[in-house]
Order: C-alpha cells, then sequence, then structure tokens
RNA sequence: GUGGGCGUGAUGGAAUGGUAGACAUACGGGACUUAAAAUCCCGGGGCUGUAUAGCCGUGUGGGUUCAAGUCCCACCGCCCGCACCA
C-alpha cells in the first residue's frame, strides 16, 4: 500500500469505549435474567493505593473468560470489590496522620480509575468495599447466627502474637516462625480469643477435597497437607508409683503402634502440663525448659536442632513386655499441640527417636524386619527403618504385615484397661486448628459481643446492628484504639442493662474475604444474601487468582460455605467450582555499584547474550543486571500499569499479559514484549484499512482457488479460539490469532495484486471473525474496528461467531512417512485413503524406494491419515 | 527431611505416544527512505565449506515401543509448598 494509513489511536478509542459500554450498561447483570448463568470471579484486591502488574493479569485473564462466555449468549456475572480492611491502612495512620477510613475510600478511588481505564467488563453497579457498614453489618450477622450454632467458641488459649503488629496471628499467617506481613519474629501469649471453628469440618474439607476436580493439583495437595489427617492410637502407659507426682498414667499418640515392642522410652513435651509440674520440684529441669522456651520462636534459624531431653526419674511399666519399664524424658522435640503432647519412642523406626536414643544411650530394638532382609542380619545404625516389612521380636505380632499388626495391636489394648480405661483408643487427629479470628485492631468488622459482669458474654440483638467503628479514633499509642477510646465500649447489657463492655477486637480481615463472593449476587440485600438467588449464581464458575492464597483464604473460605449452609444463608457446600491459579509477573532486577535498586526506566540495556549489559540510563555507570524476581517495590523492578496504558494503551497491556508464557507459569515483563504487543495492534488495524480498499476496488474478477482455504483457516482459527479460551489456554488462543492475522494479512497483499470478487468476500469475512476473536482480549480495538466494518450495535453485545463444521475438516492429508521412525517423505493424499493404497504410494516414494534398495520391508504400519512406518 | 512441579533454539514457549521447535521476541539479510524510525519481504537448532543429501539433537544414563520431548526406572539440576505432626 503507497497510501499512508491512520494509525489506531488507543488513547483517544479506549476512553471513548469505555464510556459507551458505561451508558449501555452493558455489563450490568440482572439475577431475573432466564438466560443460563456464569460466574467469574477474580481475586479482589487489597486497596493498597495502586493497581500493580499481576492485577493486570489476573484481571484479563477474568475478563477474556467473561465477554467470552458472555458472547457465547450467557448470563455471566463479573463482579468487583474491594478487600478493604487490614493493618496497612492504621500503619498509614500512624505515619501520615490520615484516617484509616479517608486513606482506604481514597486508594480504592484511585484504583477504581485504573482498573475502569483498563476496560475490564465488571459489573460495577455491584461493586463494595468490606469495610462499607453495609457489608461488615452483614459479616456481624453471620457471626452471630455462627455462635448461635456453636461455630464459635472463645477460649484462652496461647496465640502467635506479633510484637511489631501488636495483635495475634492465625496459625497459617505464620510463616518460619514470622508474622506473616510485619516478618517480626513471633512470640507466644496466653489470651482469650475468639475462635471459628473450622476443626469442626476437618474430614469433610478433607474428603470433599477429591471432588473439587477443577481445581490444581497442586492446591488440592497443599490443603490435604494443611489438613494433615493422621490415624493411630491414643495410648496410656501406666506409671511406676513416684513421690514426685500423683500422676497414674501417661497418655501417648501414635500412628505406629505396631512398633510397640520396640518402645524404648517415653517423651514429654516441656509445655505438657506434666513437665511443668514436675519441674516445680527439679530445678534442672526447670532449667530445661526455660531454655526451650527461650529458643521456642528462634528455632527456625535451627534446621536441624539438636534433641535434647531431660530424664524425669519416672518411669512406666512396658504394657508389652512384661517386668520391663521404660524411661519418661522431657524432650525439645515433642510438640504439646499435637496429639496428646506425650510420644513414645521407638528407635529403630524413628529418625527422631533414634537420634534421641543415640544422644541418652537408650534401646534401639528393631521390631520391623524389612523385605528380603534376614532377622540374624538386620541392623539399624544411623537411618531408622521406616519402610515396609514384617513384625518380629514382638511375641504375637511377629510375622504380621505393618497395617494387620496396628490392628491387631489395637484389638489388643481396647481389651486391657489402665486407670479404669480401656489402655487404647483408635483416634484420628488433624492438623488442622481452629481458627482464631481475635485481632487488636481498629481497622476491622467489629466482632458484635458485650461483656456483661452478670450474665457474661452477651450477642449484640440482631436489632442493634450494625456495630459500627467509632470515627473519632487517634493512633498515637501502641495497641487497640477501640480499647483506649473513651466512650465507646461503655455499653449497657442487652439483657440488664448494667454497665457492660462491649467487645473491643475486631475480626481477621481473612474473614471478610470468606464470603464476598456471595454478598456478590445480592450486594444491596438486608441479610447477608437472599439464598435463592446466591443459589443460582453459585458455587463461583471460575475462580482466578495467585496461589499464595492456595491455604488460608481456600480454606477459610470453603468453611464459611459450610457455615453459611448450616445457618441458611446458602445451598451448597463448596464456594468456588474450578479454580484457576495464575503465575507471578516477573522481572529483571537492576542495582548500582552501591547496591542501591534502579527503577527499569533509570536503566539503558544493551547488548544480547553474553554481551548484554545495563547501562545507568542518565550517568552511563554499569549497572548489575540481577535475578528476574516477582516485581515488588522494594527491590524496584515494577513497571506501573497507569504508564503503560497512557503509552500503549490498555489493549496492548492485556495482550502481552496474555501472550507467549502459559498462565499458570511466571511472566517476564520485558520492552520488547510489549512493543511487539503494540505492533500487532497495529497490524490488525492496517489490515482492516487495507481490506476495507481492497473490497471497495475488487468488485468483480476471476475465479480464487485460493478463497476457499483461506476461509478454511479462518473457521478453524474460530473453533481453535474458542476452545483454547474455554481451556484458560491463553497463549494459545493468542498464538492462533497471530497466525490467522499472518495469513489475512499476505492473502490481502496477494488481493492487492490480483484481486477477485471471490478472494475479497474471503478476506472480509475473516478479518470480520478476527475482529470478533480478539474482543475478548482487545476489546476497545475491536469495537473500533467493529464500528469501521460498518456494523451496527457493539461487539460487546454480539455473538461469537461460528465456525463452520464443513469447513473444519480437510479432504485432504499430509502423511508422514518414516523408515524405522525416521521422517524421509511426505505424502498427500484424500482424507482416509484406503491402507493399501497409502502403502503403494508410500513404498514408491522415491525416498523410501531408495532406502529399501528393493528389498521387501519387514512391517509397514499405517495409522490412518497420519503416518507411515516402514520397519526394515 | 517430605510432598508437588519443571528441565525443548539466543529468549518466552508449541507439540492426543505419530513430521520436534507452532506463535512471538531478539538477531541477520533485503525492499522503501536523502537518512533514520515505522512498515513490508526473506532467513533461521547444530554439524557435514555448497544441500533438492546425510548425521546429530528435547538435563544425564538405561528401558518399553514399529515409533518417546511425551510412558517406565535411576541419577543430576532448578523452582514451589510443608516441616521435630509422633
Amino acid at each position: 500500500m503507497t497510501r499512508s494509513i491512520e494509525r489506531y489511536n488507543p488513547r483517544v478509542e479506549e476512553p471513548r469505549w469505555q464510556k459507551a459500554w458505561e451508558d449501555a450498561k452493558s455489563f450490568e447483570v440482572s439475577n431475573d435474567d432466564p438466560r443460563e448463568r456464569y460466574y467469574v470471579l477474580e481475586m479482589f484486591p487489597y486497596p493498597s493505593g495502586r493497581i500493580h502488574m499481576g492485577h493486570v493479569r489476573n484481571y484479563a485473564m477474568g475478563d477474556v473468560l467473561a465477554r467470552y462466555k458472555r458472547a457465547m449468549g450467557l448470563n455471566v456475572l463479573h463482579p468487583m470489590g474491594w478487600d478493604a480492611f487490614g493493618l496497612p491502612a492504621e500503619n498509614a495512620a500512624k505515619q501520615t496522620g490520615s484516617h484509616p477510613k479517608t486513606w482506604t475510600y481514597a486508594n480504592i478511588a484511585t484504583m477504581r480509575a485504573q482498573l475502569k481505564s483498563m476496560g475490564l467488563s465488571f459489573d460495577w453497579s455491584r461493586e463494595f468495599a468490606t469495610c462499607d457498614v453495609e457489608y461488615y453489618q452483614r459479616q456481624q450477622k453471620l457471626f452471630l447466627d455462627f455462635l448461635k450454632v456453636g461455630l464459635v467458641t472463645r477460649k484462652k488459649s496461647k496465640v502467635n502474637w506479633d510484637p511489631v503488629d501488636e495483635t495475634v496471628l492465625a496459625n497459617e499467617q505464620v510463616i518460619d516462625g514470622r508474622g506473616w506481613r510485619s516478618g517480626a519474629v513471633v512470640e507466644q501469649r496466653e489470651l482469650t480469643q475468639w475462635f471459628l471453628k473450622i476443626s469442626d469440618y476437618s474430614e469433610d474439607l478433607l474428603e470433599a477435597i477429591d471432588k473439587l476436580d477443577d481445581w490444581p493439583d497442586k492446591v488440592r495437595t497443599m490443603q490435604r497437607n494443611w489438613i494433615g489427617r493422621s490415624d493411630g492410637l491414643r495410648l496410656l502407659f501406666e506409671l511406676l508409683p513416684s513421690a514426685k507426682t500423683a500422676a497414674t498414667s501417661i497418655e501417648v499418640f501414635t500412628t505406629r503402634p505396631d512398633t510397640i515392642f520396640g518402645a524404648g522410652f517415653i517423651a514429654l513435651s516441656p509445655d505438657h502440663p506434666l513437665s511443668a509440674h514436675l519441674g516445680k520440684a527439679d530445678p534442672a529441669l526447670r532449667e530445661f525448659i526455660a531454655e526451650f522456651h527461650r529458643q521456642g520462636t528462634a528455632t527456625e534459624t535451627l534446621e536441624k536442632a539438636e534433641k535434647l531431653g531431660h530424664f524425669t526419674g519416672l518411669r512406666v511399666k512396658h504394657p508389652v513386655r512384661p517386668g520391663e519399664t521404660l524411661p519418661v524424658y522431657v524432650a525439645n522435640f515433642v510438640l504439646m499441640d499435637y496429639g496428646t503432647g506425650a510420644i513414645f519412642g521407638c528407635a529403630a523406626h524413628d529418625q527422631r527417636d533414634l537420634d534421641f536414643a543415640r544422644k541418652y544411650d537408650l534401646a534401639v530394638i528393631p521390631v520391623v524386619l524389612p523385605p528380603e532382609a534376614s532377622p540374624e542380619d538386620f541392623e539399624v545404625f544411623d537411618d531408622a527403618y521406616v519402610g515396609p516389612g514384617t513384625i518380629y521380636h514382638s511375641d504375637f505380632l511377629d510375622g504380621l504385615p505393618i497395617d494387620a499388626a496396628k490392628k491387631e495391636i489395637a484389638r489388643y489394648f481396647a481389651a486391657l484397661e489402665v486407670d479404669g480405661k480401656p489402655q487404647g483408643v483408635v483416634e484420628t487427629n488433624y492438623r488442622l486448628r481452629d481458627w482464631g479470628i481475635s485481632r487488636q485492631r481498629y481497622w476491622g468488622c467489629p466482632i458484635p459481643v458485650i461483656h456483661c459482669p452478670t450474665h457474661g458474654v452477651v450477642p449484640v440483638p440482631d436489632a442493634d446492628l450494625p456495630v459500627k467503628l467509632p470515627e473519632d479514633v487517634t493512633f498515637d499509642r501502641p495497641g487497640n484504639p477501640l480499647d483506649y477510646h473513651p466512650t465507646w465500649k461503655h455499653v449497657p447489657c442487652p439483657i440488664c442493662g448494667e454497665a457492660s463492655r462491649r467487645e473491643t477486637d475486631t475480626m481477621d480481615t481473612f474473614v471478610d474475604s470468606s464470603w464476598y463472593f456471595a454478598r456478590f449476587t445480592t450486594p444491596h440485600a438486608d441479610a447477608p444474601t437472599v439464598p435463592a438467588v446466591a443459589n443460582s449464581w453459585l458455587p463461583v464458575d471460575q475462580y482466578i487468582g495467585g496461589v499464595e492464597h492456595a491455604i488460608l483464604h481456600l480454606l477459610y473460605s470453603r468453611f464459611f460455605a459450610r457455615a453459611m449452609h448450616k445457618t441458611g444463608h446458602l445451598g451448597m457446600d463448596e464456594p468456588f467450582n474450578g479454580l484457576f491459579t495464575q503465575g507471578m509477573v516477573v522481572h529483571e532486577t537492576y542495582r548500582d555499584s552501591k547496591g542501591d535498586w534502579l527503577l527499569p526506566e533509570e536503566v539503558t540495556v544493551e547488548g544480547m547474550g553474553e554481551s548484554r549489559r545495563a547501562l545507568h540510563a542518565r550517568t552511563g555507570e554499569p549497572i548489575e543486571i540481577g535475578a528476574i524476581e516477582k516485581m515488588s517495590k522494594s527491590k524496584k523492578n515494577v513497571v506501573d500499569p497507569d504508564e503503560i496504558v497512557r503509552t500503549y494503551g490498555a489493549d496492548t497491556a492485556r495482550w502481552f499479559m496474555l501472550s507467549d508464557s502459559p498462565p499458570e507459569r511466571d511472566v517476564q515483563w520485558t520492552e520488547a514484549g510489549i512493543e511487539g504487543a503494540s505492533r500487532f495492534q497495529q497490524r490488525i488495524w492496517k489490515l482492516l484499512q487495507d481490506m476495507l480498499e481492497i473490497s471497495a476496488v475488487a468488485t468483480s474478477g476471476p475465479a480464487d482457488p485460493e478463497a476457499a482455504s483461506v476461509r478454511k483457516l479462518v473457521h478453524r482459527a474460530v473453533h481453535n479460539v474458542g476452545e483454547e479460551i474455554e481451556g484458560l489456554r491463553f497463549n494459545r488462543a493468542v498464538a492462533q490469532i497471530y497466525e490467522l492475522t499472518n495469513t489475512l494479512t499476505k492473502f490481502a497483499a496477494k488481493l492487492e495484486a490480483a484481486p477477485s470478487a471471490e478472494g475479497v468476500a474471503a478476506l472480509r469475512e475473516g478479518v470480520e471473525s478476527l475482529v470478533q476473536l480478539i474482543a475478548p482480549m482487545m476489546p476497545h480495538l475491536s469495537e473500533t474496528c467493529w464500528a469501521a466494518l460498518g456494523k451496527t450495535g457493539m461487539v460487546a453485545d454480539a455473538g461469537w461467531p461460528k465456525a463452520d463444521p464443513g469447513l473444519l475438516v480437510d479432504s485432504t492429508v499430509t502423511i508422514a512417512v518414516q523408515v524405522n521412525g525416521k521422517l524421509r517423505g511426505e505424502l498427500v493424499v484424500p482424507k482416509g485413503m484406503a491402507r493399501e493404497e497409502v502403502e503403494k504410494q508410500a513404498l514408491s516414494l522415491e525416498a523410501i524406494a531408495r532406502m529399501l534398495d528393493g528389498k521387501a520391508p519387514r512391517k509397514v504400519i499405517i495409522v490412518l491419515d497420519r503416518i507411515v512406518n516402514v520397519v526394515t
């Protein structure tokens, strides 16, 4: 083309279409729409201040799916909101003096504008923030309903205390002994806390994982491990009488009761009540326990902390070796909060027990004989044997495989009694603990109860909801502003009117995000949900977000669905039918000679491969190119989406985020990548202009044999892109579209030289399909092209193009011809050609005949329409 | 330690057990231009100086198969989760 074509200008087009969609309420959905429903949800963001590239990727994926499903004729719910309570707002208040509410809503306004500039097809009429009174008031209602049915408890417990954030953390929020947000080393404190009884559902949450077919295996495995079921035996060991204690037995939990004949010692946790009791009269033991506590929280540094113990002087009767006794130790490797806080040690078949036994010179008695090993030769040295085998050295268990021995010994101990109780009880233990939700913070949902001196804990009556956060608070001292507010907590008891104290704890913000997906179905209802409506949308068909929520958020949400089911707010147990965890956006890091991090725009990168190097954009100073890491402010390897949208447009950013990398894997942000996406946008625009020009000229002409093959390609692309989007393989959908565009571009060039009416018709059809295929990824460009094609209405309201099944099948196929598995030639034959004919043609290929050299093949393998393999 | 994932051109990555490297990026060559940018065309795993010819090639070593990137076994490396859970 010699004429100049005006470039597509996203800066003008994008805001224009965003306004058009908004005016037409294109993405608002009705709960009364009778069509089939589809619920796409991306994990809602915390309003930290600005959108980052991770958000762009996440929402671009969800938007592709939402727009595609809408085009397929479904009634699609695609909402957006804000996970708006949380500590950063309070930290900002401390640092800048702005009120958390002001800060949060200002951030929301900024980020909403950013999201809107991305052209995402959200139903903004359903937007809410979890810090809206209208939302947390319903959350308080849920809490009260949970309380009524016994899903809420209040108990004194040892809690993880974050000394920097001055609040309690759930076990899930402690990572390597440090607070998940502050990174501070977590301390243990005793506090009375509110708990949600997630452990009521341990087994159910575990079992139901099997049915979550549309979840990544990785996440399912992580949840299974987190719930951590183990089956074993609770076992009583009878203590020999001692002046040291009145206790007559010690209770242990074991998953290996089959190794009981190999028992060599008993070990108590330093936190075990008996340990504390014995410590009173034993200064050395007291010191041992104190030392343990000093190390306690710091153990994360000691990868392989040494097994240490202290002999208590107590002994128990060996339960199956009459006349023998076992020593009782307090040992640093025994956890109080799992099982009973006491174990029996079987050194030969547990590495920890073996390490301990070697250190204190305790008995090592092998009782499991590995297959193939002989009783005379088998010995345990430095490695405990934990594999399969046959029980030996074990009297009546001898000769049994492990599982049978477990059953046998359980039966044996069930029939015996110690302290008037069965000596052994089969028991299942879970690692999953109840969810502590109390937070000593201001910016969260107040727990709606009142503490009356007479009536104790009194729930706030439904009629008195919401319990609103006071706005006149200060952040000039540590601790909970609600607690030192002058008036807020002083209220009369709802029952007797006596002066009482309002609960000043607020809820963990993970509570807020555990049911927002349900609230989106009726965001303005008086009750938390309208069950009939919620049930018509839920479970969410496709949930998309980061894998970092694989345990916490997703497990809590699954629990909440069950709890809401039980309290009549929902009709199902599982909130998310399909889950997709997308990869992160990563970028190179740069640092100067002083070790300071630099922003990508402060750096110029030149050369490639070995010679690739970075220079400071201003000073020319050499810059070290560091690791490719998740974009983070601290390492400055960030790219601001606003900047990208301003420079390249939202469509370009979306397209790039969907290209190249499979969505579940990390994608590396590169300048070249975004440039390439931008060029492609212009290529489509130019192709459209070329097509319009050619079709204006070529209204007649000869028949065009190429037209048919172009049409085939177009219909195949329509079919394939749909399939790839359904499967969330956006990178492959993108590749298909590139391929189609390349074909159409070449065809257009050919037509320009040799116009034909038939060819032009095929080209027009191809371009029109292309415009629709790019709509989910580049919706603004698509609308502009659609209008340029003279179509009425918007692509947003148009259906998905339909592939003609007749054009998806080829009449001829290319068959690969191999000799001994190596490609030697090709054969183009009619589809479905008979084997004999295929064989004949294959063998007569020149290259094949030469390889055979006149000899007959030993065998010829033929896969219909696919491949021929000649075996010599 | 334990559970899971992944190793393919310069790079991101394609490939129902059936023609390895689709598509993109970077690069090289050419066209257009006074020039550059932009755009368009061509090339491209390695080796055999030429390639319409051949050999090698998907982390390493074995195996199954007419046929292996794909399945099986062992090993090496990287990433992620959990971690003294009895």
